[in-house]
DNA sequence: ATCCATTCTTGACTGATTCCAGAAAGGGGG
DNA sequence: CCCCCTTTCTGGAATCAGTCAAGAATGGAT
Protein backbone atom coordinates (compact mmCIF):
# COMPACT_ATOMS: atom_id res chain seq x y z
CA UNK A 1 0.00 0.00 0.00
CA UNK A 2 1.39 3.42 -1.02
CA UNK A 3 2.34 5.99 1.76
CA UNK A 4 1.20 9.43 1.33
CA UNK A 5 3.78 10.64 0.03
CA UNK A 6 3.91 8.01 -2.55
CA UNK A 7 0.53 9.80 -3.34
CA UNK A 8 1.58 13.01 -3.90
CA UNK A 9 4.24 11.81 -5.75
CA UNK A 10 2.20 10.08 -8.39
CA UNK A 11 0.08 13.43 -8.47
CA UNK A 12 3.19 15.78 -9.35
CA UNK A 13 4.40 13.25 -11.38
CA UNK A 14 1.45 12.95 -13.49
CA UNK A 15 1.56 16.76 -13.68
CA UNK A 16 -1.54 16.97 -11.42
CA UNK A 17 -1.84 19.62 -8.73
CA UNK A 18 -1.85 18.09 -5.19
CA UNK A 19 -4.57 18.93 -3.25
CA UNK A 20 -6.43 17.40 -0.42
CA UNK A 21 -9.55 15.84 -1.79
CA UNK A 22 -7.47 14.65 -5.03
CA UNK A 23 -4.59 12.91 -2.08
CA UNK A 24 -7.24 11.27 -0.17
CA UNK A 25 -9.82 10.19 -3.31
CA UNK A 26 -6.02 8.71 -5.12
CA UNK A 27 -5.12 6.84 -1.59
CA UNK A 28 -8.84 5.74 -1.10
CA UNK A 29 -9.23 4.33 -4.02
CA UNK A 30 -6.12 2.17 -3.32
CA UNK A 31 -7.61 1.14 -0.07
CA UNK A 32 -10.48 -0.16 -1.88
CA UNK A 33 -9.92 -1.57 -4.84
CA UNK A 34 -13.23 -1.74 -7.16
CA UNK A 35 -15.27 0.90 -5.15
CA UNK A 36 -17.70 2.42 -6.28
CA UNK A 37 -18.00 6.56 -6.17
CA UNK A 38 -20.14 6.31 -3.32
CA UNK A 39 -18.44 3.91 -1.47
CA UNK A 40 -15.66 6.23 -2.48
CA UNK A 41 -17.17 9.84 -1.21
CA UNK A 42 -17.88 7.91 2.47
CA UNK A 43 -14.75 6.29 2.86
CA UNK A 44 -12.70 9.73 2.30
CA UNK A 45 -15.37 11.45 4.35
CA UNK A 46 -14.85 8.71 7.34
CA UNK A 47 -11.05 10.22 7.54
CA UNK A 48 -12.28 13.54 8.31
CA UNK A 49 -11.47 15.15 5.23
CA UNK A 50 -14.73 17.36 3.70
CA UNK A 51 -15.05 17.16 0.33
CA UNK A 52 -18.18 17.51 -2.16
CA UNK A 53 -19.62 14.51 -4.30
CA UNK A 54 -19.03 16.74 -7.40
CA UNK A 55 -14.73 17.11 -6.20
CA UNK A 56 -14.71 13.32 -5.93
CA UNK A 57 -16.24 13.02 -9.35
CA UNK A 58 -13.90 15.81 -10.81
CA UNK A 59 -11.02 13.94 -9.26
CA UNK A 60 -11.77 10.65 -10.15
CA UNK A 61 -12.19 12.06 -13.87
CA UNK A 62 -8.77 13.98 -13.46
CA UNK A 63 -7.07 10.40 -12.27
CA UNK A 64 -8.87 8.93 -14.98
CA UNK A 65 -7.37 10.81 -17.67
CA UNK A 66 -4.27 10.45 -16.23
CA UNK A 67 -3.95 7.00 -16.31
CA UNK A 68 -3.45 7.03 -12.65
CA UNK A 69 -6.70 5.24 -12.14
CA UNK A 70 -8.97 2.77 -14.42
CA UNK A 71 -12.71 3.19 -14.33
CA UNK A 72 -14.47 -0.16 -15.12
CA UNK A 73 -18.54 -0.26 -15.07
CA UNK A 74 -19.47 -3.88 -14.76
CA UNK A 75 -22.66 -4.53 -16.65
CA UNK A 76 -25.26 -3.78 -14.52
CA UNK A 77 -23.33 -1.92 -11.94
CA UNK A 78 -22.46 1.75 -11.66
CA UNK A 79 -18.55 3.34 -12.67
CA UNK A 80 -16.06 1.96 -10.20
CA UNK A 81 -12.47 2.59 -9.63
CA UNK A 82 -9.34 0.48 -9.46
CA UNK A 83 -5.66 1.50 -8.71
CA UNK A 84 -3.69 -1.37 -10.89
CA UNK A 85 -3.40 0.22 -14.13
CA UNK A 86 -1.05 -0.64 -16.91
CA UNK A 87 -1.02 -4.46 -17.03
CA UNK A 88 -3.51 -5.99 -19.35
CA UNK A 89 -6.16 -7.40 -16.49
CA UNK A 90 -9.71 -8.24 -16.31
CA UNK A 91 -11.91 -9.25 -14.08
CA UNK A 92 -14.60 -11.44 -12.73
CA UNK A 93 -18.10 -10.41 -11.55
CA UNK A 94 -20.74 -12.77 -9.79
CA UNK A 95 -23.94 -12.68 -10.47
CA UNK A 96 -24.99 -12.97 -7.03
CA UNK A 97 -23.47 -11.02 -4.97
CA UNK A 98 -21.91 -8.60 -7.49
CA UNK A 99 -18.65 -9.16 -6.04
CA UNK A 100 -15.59 -8.05 -8.13
CA UNK A 101 -11.93 -9.84 -8.65
CA UNK A 102 -9.07 -9.47 -10.48
CA UNK A 103 -7.79 -11.93 -13.19
CA UNK A 104 -4.85 -12.06 -15.35
CA UNK A 105 -5.19 -12.97 -18.86
CA UNK A 106 -5.10 -16.77 -19.40
CA UNK A 107 -3.42 -16.26 -23.35
CA UNK A 108 -0.79 -13.20 -22.71
CA UNK A 109 0.05 -9.59 -22.42
CA UNK A 110 -2.43 -8.61 -24.98
CA UNK A 111 -5.09 -11.77 -25.06
CA UNK A 112 -8.28 -10.76 -26.65
CA UNK A 113 -6.68 -7.89 -29.16
CA UNK A 114 -7.20 -10.14 -32.15
CA UNK A 115 -10.29 -10.33 -32.82
CA UNK A 116 -12.15 -12.53 -36.04
CA UNK A 117 -12.69 -9.68 -38.00
CA UNK A 118 -12.24 -6.29 -37.31
CA UNK A 119 -14.52 -4.18 -39.22
CA UNK A 120 -11.42 -2.34 -40.41
CA UNK A 121 -11.42 -0.89 -36.74
CA UNK A 122 -8.40 0.03 -35.24
CA UNK A 123 -8.68 -1.48 -32.16
CA UNK A 124 -6.03 -0.68 -29.04
CA UNK A 125 -8.02 -2.10 -26.01
CA UNK A 126 -9.96 -4.86 -25.10
CA UNK A 127 -12.23 -5.22 -22.13
CA UNK A 128 -13.17 -8.58 -20.80
CA UNK A 129 -16.14 -9.42 -18.05
CA UNK A 130 -16.17 -12.39 -16.81
CA UNK A 131 -19.55 -13.61 -15.50
CA UNK A 132 -20.60 -16.11 -13.03
CA UNK A 133 -20.84 -16.93 -8.83
CA UNK A 134 -18.45 -16.51 -6.40
CA UNK A 135 -17.74 -19.23 -4.00
CA UNK A 136 -19.66 -18.03 -1.27
CA UNK A 137 -22.72 -17.89 -3.86
CA UNK A 138 -22.70 -21.24 -5.46
CA UNK A 139 -24.21 -22.72 -2.48
CA UNK A 140 -27.42 -20.45 -2.59
CA UNK A 141 -27.90 -20.82 -6.15
CA UNK A 142 -27.87 -24.64 -6.02
CA UNK A 143 -30.68 -24.68 -3.13
CA UNK A 144 -33.03 -22.92 -5.85
CA UNK B 1 -34.71 -10.53 -41.80
CA UNK B 2 -38.28 -12.44 -39.90
CA UNK B 3 -41.14 -11.75 -40.99
CA UNK B 4 -44.17 -10.77 -38.72
CA UNK B 5 -45.20 -14.59 -38.14
CA UNK B 6 -41.38 -15.45 -37.12
CA UNK B 7 -41.71 -13.03 -34.58
CA UNK B 8 -44.85 -13.86 -33.32
CA UNK B 9 -43.66 -17.36 -33.43
CA UNK B 10 -40.73 -16.79 -31.68
CA UNK B 11 -43.08 -15.05 -28.76
CA UNK B 12 -45.10 -18.21 -28.49
CA UNK B 13 -42.06 -20.90 -28.23
CA UNK B 14 -40.76 -18.41 -25.29
CA UNK B 15 -44.26 -19.23 -24.08
CA UNK B 16 -44.92 -15.56 -23.91
CA UNK B 17 -48.00 -13.67 -24.45
CA UNK B 18 -48.45 -12.17 -28.07
CA UNK B 19 -49.10 -8.20 -27.89
CA UNK B 20 -48.71 -5.64 -30.15
CA UNK B 21 -46.18 -3.76 -28.42
CA UNK B 22 -43.87 -7.17 -28.05
CA UNK B 23 -44.25 -7.88 -31.78
CA UNK B 24 -43.41 -4.57 -32.68
CA UNK B 25 -40.55 -3.81 -30.43
CA UNK B 26 -39.23 -7.49 -31.53
CA UNK B 27 -39.26 -6.50 -34.98
CA UNK B 28 -37.87 -3.50 -34.18
CA UNK B 29 -34.54 -4.97 -32.49
CA UNK B 30 -34.31 -7.34 -35.14
CA UNK B 31 -34.34 -4.47 -37.88
CA UNK B 32 -31.78 -1.83 -35.67
CA UNK B 33 -29.06 -3.93 -34.11
CA UNK B 34 -27.35 -1.90 -31.28
CA UNK B 35 -30.49 0.46 -30.90
CA UNK B 36 -30.55 2.00 -27.63
CA UNK B 37 -34.12 1.94 -25.95
CA UNK B 38 -34.82 5.79 -27.11
CA UNK B 39 -34.11 4.32 -30.42
CA UNK B 40 -36.51 1.62 -30.40
CA UNK B 41 -39.45 4.06 -28.64
CA UNK B 42 -38.94 6.03 -31.86
CA UNK B 43 -38.74 3.07 -34.50
CA UNK B 44 -41.47 1.83 -32.48
CA UNK B 45 -43.52 4.49 -33.24
CA UNK B 46 -42.68 5.77 -36.63
CA UNK B 47 -44.51 2.63 -37.37
CA UNK B 48 -48.00 4.43 -36.35
CA UNK B 49 -47.87 2.22 -33.22
CA UNK B 50 -48.43 3.43 -30.04
CA UNK B 51 -46.84 2.50 -26.85
CA UNK B 52 -45.66 4.02 -23.93
CA UNK B 53 -41.81 4.21 -22.84
CA UNK B 54 -42.65 2.16 -19.85
CA UNK B 55 -44.35 -0.58 -21.83
CA UNK B 56 -40.83 -0.78 -23.97
CA UNK B 57 -38.54 -1.26 -20.65
CA UNK B 58 -40.72 -3.57 -19.76
CA UNK B 59 -40.85 -6.23 -23.21
CA UNK B 60 -37.35 -5.69 -23.66
CA UNK B 61 -36.69 -7.07 -19.54
CA UNK B 62 -39.18 -9.69 -20.33
CA UNK B 63 -37.28 -10.46 -24.26
CA UNK B 64 -34.23 -10.32 -22.81
CA UNK B 65 -35.28 -12.79 -19.39
CA UNK B 66 -36.81 -15.06 -22.08
CA UNK B 67 -33.31 -14.96 -24.56
CA UNK B 68 -34.74 -13.28 -27.24
CA UNK B 69 -32.95 -10.21 -27.39
CA UNK B 70 -29.54 -9.62 -25.83
CA UNK B 71 -29.26 -6.44 -24.01
CA UNK B 72 -25.51 -5.19 -24.52
CA UNK B 73 -23.80 -2.30 -22.17
CA UNK B 74 -21.03 -0.51 -23.75
CA UNK B 75 -18.63 1.42 -21.13
CA UNK B 76 -20.08 5.03 -21.63
CA UNK B 77 -22.99 4.24 -23.11
CA UNK B 78 -26.80 3.98 -22.31
CA UNK B 79 -28.34 -0.01 -22.77
CA UNK B 80 -28.54 -1.72 -26.05
CA UNK B 81 -30.30 -4.41 -27.48
CA UNK B 82 -29.45 -6.89 -30.48
CA UNK B 83 -31.21 -10.25 -31.84
CA UNK B 84 -28.02 -11.99 -32.41
CA UNK B 85 -28.66 -14.38 -29.26
CA UNK B 86 -27.05 -18.04 -28.52
CA UNK B 87 -24.01 -17.69 -30.33
CA UNK B 88 -20.92 -15.95 -28.27
CA UNK B 89 -20.51 -13.12 -30.02
CA UNK B 90 -18.38 -10.15 -28.70
CA UNK B 91 -18.28 -5.97 -29.80
CA UNK B 92 -16.01 -3.47 -31.32
CA UNK B 93 -16.88 0.46 -30.02
CA UNK B 94 -15.48 3.20 -31.92
CA UNK B 95 -13.98 5.58 -29.42
CA UNK B 96 -15.18 8.32 -31.70
CA UNK B 97 -18.77 7.78 -32.92
CA UNK B 98 -19.52 5.29 -30.39
CA UNK B 99 -20.56 2.80 -33.55
CA UNK B 100 -20.24 -0.87 -32.42
CA UNK B 101 -20.39 -3.72 -34.77
CA UNK B 102 -20.29 -7.14 -34.40
CA UNK B 103 -17.32 -9.58 -33.72
CA UNK B 104 -16.82 -13.27 -33.82
CA UNK B 105 -14.98 -14.80 -31.16
CA UNK B 106 -11.02 -15.22 -32.08
CA UNK B 107 -10.04 -17.98 -30.51
CA UNK B 108 -13.19 -20.39 -30.25
CA UNK B 109 -16.78 -20.94 -29.06
CA UNK B 110 -16.38 -20.32 -25.49
CA UNK B 111 -13.20 -18.15 -25.80
CA UNK B 112 -12.00 -16.53 -23.08
CA UNK B 113 -13.60 -18.68 -20.42
CA UNK B 114 -10.26 -19.33 -19.14
CA UNK B 115 -8.98 -16.91 -16.84
CA UNK B 116 -5.74 -18.04 -15.34
CA UNK B 117 -7.04 -17.73 -11.93
CA UNK B 118 -10.11 -17.87 -11.22
CA UNK B 119 -10.55 -17.43 -7.63
CA UNK B 120 -12.91 -20.22 -7.42
CA UNK B 121 -15.59 -18.47 -9.16
CA UNK B 122 -17.98 -20.73 -11.18
CA UNK B 123 -17.57 -19.15 -14.68
CA UNK B 124 -20.06 -19.17 -17.27
CA UNK B 125 -19.33 -16.14 -19.75
CA UNK B 126 -17.26 -13.91 -20.73
CA UNK B 127 -18.11 -9.95 -22.02
CA UNK B 128 -15.23 -9.06 -24.31
CA UNK B 129 -15.92 -5.30 -25.57
CA UNK B 130 -12.96 -3.75 -27.81
CA UNK B 131 -12.32 -0.52 -28.09
CA UNK B 132 -10.62 1.55 -31.05
CA UNK B 133 -11.54 3.40 -34.36
CA UNK B 134 -13.74 2.32 -37.20
CA UNK B 135 -12.42 3.45 -40.10
CA UNK B 136 -13.94 6.72 -40.39
CA UNK B 137 -13.07 8.04 -37.13
CA UNK B 138 -9.31 6.87 -37.99
CA UNK B 139 -8.48 9.86 -40.21
CA UNK B 140 -9.26 12.66 -38.04
CA UNK B 141 -8.08 10.98 -35.42
CA UNK B 142 -4.88 11.69 -37.29
CA UNK B 143 -5.26 15.31 -37.83
CA UNK B 144 -5.97 15.75 -33.72
C1' DA C 1 4.67 37.27 -0.86
C1' DT C 2 1.69 37.82 -5.07
C1' DC C 3 -1.02 36.56 -8.83
C1' DC C 4 -3.40 33.70 -12.10
C1' DA C 5 -5.00 29.51 -13.53
C1' DT C 6 -6.84 25.57 -11.82
C1' DT C 7 -9.69 23.31 -8.55
C1' DC C 8 -13.39 23.04 -5.02
C1' DT C 9 -18.06 24.14 -3.11
C1' DT C 10 -22.89 24.61 -3.36
C1' DG C 11 -27.00 23.78 -5.37
C1' DA C 12 -29.75 22.86 -9.11
C1' DC C 13 -30.55 19.94 -13.05
C1' DT C 14 -30.55 16.19 -16.66
C1' DG C 15 -31.51 11.74 -18.57
C1' DA C 16 -31.98 6.89 -18.10
C1' DT C 17 -34.46 3.70 -15.71
C1' DT C 18 -37.76 2.01 -12.29
C1' DC C 19 -41.90 1.98 -9.22
C1' DC C 20 -46.78 2.21 -8.60
C1' DA C 21 -51.82 1.68 -9.12
C1' DG C 22 -55.43 1.44 -11.97
C1' DA C 23 -57.16 0.23 -16.77
C1' DA C 24 -56.97 -2.90 -20.54
C1' DA C 25 -56.17 -6.92 -23.11
C1' DG C 26 -54.62 -11.98 -24.14
C1' DG C 27 -55.98 -16.73 -24.22
C1' DG C 28 -57.20 -21.35 -22.04
C1' DG C 29 -61.33 -23.68 -20.41
C1' DG C 30 -66.16 -24.12 -20.93
C1' DC D 1 -67.39 -18.50 -29.63
C1' DC D 2 -67.42 -16.33 -24.95
C1' DC D 3 -65.79 -15.44 -20.08
C1' DC D 4 -62.75 -14.80 -16.43
C1' DC D 5 -58.36 -14.55 -14.51
C1' DT D 6 -53.90 -13.39 -15.00
C1' DT D 7 -50.61 -10.85 -17.21
C1' DT D 8 -49.58 -6.67 -19.47
C1' DC D 9 -50.05 -1.73 -20.59
C1' DT D 10 -50.70 3.17 -19.39
C1' DG D 11 -49.52 7.53 -17.27
C1' DG D 12 -47.41 9.83 -13.86
C1' DA D 13 -44.20 10.30 -10.36
C1' DA D 14 -39.91 9.01 -8.20
C1' DT D 15 -35.01 7.55 -7.94
C1' DC D 16 -30.29 7.50 -8.85
C1' DA D 17 -25.89 8.33 -10.99
C1' DG D 18 -23.73 11.70 -12.97
C1' DT D 19 -23.24 16.61 -14.95
C1' DC D 20 -23.55 21.76 -15.33
C1' DA D 21 -22.72 26.41 -13.70
C1' DA D 22 -20.99 30.33 -11.01
C1' DG D 23 -18.51 32.00 -7.53
C1' DA D 24 -14.94 31.12 -3.71
C1' DA D 25 -10.68 29.08 -2.49
C1' DT D 26 -6.20 27.20 -3.25
C1' DG D 27 -1.73 25.57 -5.45
C1' DG D 28 2.52 26.78 -7.11
C1' DA D 29 5.37 29.48 -10.41
C1' DT D 30 7.61 33.93 -10.35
Amino acid sequence: MPTASDIEQMLREASLRVTRPRLAVLATVHEHPHADTDSIIAAVRAEMIDVSHQAVYDVLRVLTTAGLVRRIQPPGSVARYESRVGDNHHHVVCRGCGMIADVDCAVGDTPCLIASDDHGFDIDEAEVVYLGLCPECQPNARIN
